[in-house]
DNA sequence: TATAAAGTGATAATTATTATCACTTTTTCT
DNA sequence: AGAAAAAGTGATAATAATTATCACTTTATA
């Protein structure tokens, strides 16, 4: 993976926007700021650099994917009224990989837990 | 949901299909069987049979979504390899919602769990 | 049974994402 | 440093899954 500034400028996105962001929102961040780096190359980027481990893709949330800087191992929470996405610490669940390939046999070699809900902002709003 | 002819022979497709089909998957199999089922209509039924918890629709596998007749609460496996799905049992953690709520106070109505890995036969396959 | 409500097949439309291509930037190699 | 190779880029076409539309049929209700 070559460097580019194009590069460089995507990943100071997503680490500034702490929301866990989709590749055209990210878009279109950029384009308001004045750049004129394309949706093909949002893309590209952010999917060659979650192949290679330096940020996270999460998948399975609305439609579309999203991506996170925190590459740390941690799951997701996904607010059904206002739909922003906060990270979960891993240790509610400490050895559910260990204890699956355990009663399966099966090799895991990556894992994904997402909470759909309403968070406490939401929770606060409704009454 | 009224009841439909259509709708009893989708479901009755699901259930007989242990893999967790996507839409398209049930639909080929309903073509191949002569029936005359349109695509729109297996995709209606199948997510408003979803929305109403009669089935359950599975999203964040591969790109598109899958469907299993199985409500009881429980995991997936998909593996790397074969592309097969398998249920796993929720026991692997069994306080994570409730530790999760507690730890956030934030209201969960769902949760998903998806392990990505090689499966036994592929496992096997390989050596 | 008639009228309203919901469902259907066919297909157009939409949306997220990927592929293509001529061109530019970065890396490598001497 | 300078040339050739490799990788990246913007613009846009293509793809693939899903949803919307619409004239019509089936199912439910009064």
């Amino acid at each position: 993976m070559n460097y580019s500034k194009q590069k460089e400028i995507i990943y100071k996105t997503l680490t500034d926007n702490v929301v866990h962001p989709s590749a055209e929102y990210i878009y279109e961040i950029l384009k308001k700021a004045g750049s004129n780096i394309s949706l093909a190359t949002v893309y590209r980027n952010l999917n060659k650099m979650a192949s290679c481990g330096y940020i996270k893709k999460i998948e399975g949330l609305e439609d579309k994917a999203h991506f996170d800087h925190n590459t740390f191992e941690h799951y997701h929470f996904i607010c059904q009224k206002c739909g922003n996405i906060y990270d979960i610490q891993k240790e509610i669940a400490p050895d559910i990989v260990q204890k699956t390939q355990e009663k399966t046999g099966f090799i895991i070699n990556s894992h994904d837990v997402v909470f759909h809900g309403i968070c406490l902002e939401c929770k606060k709003k409704e009454r």
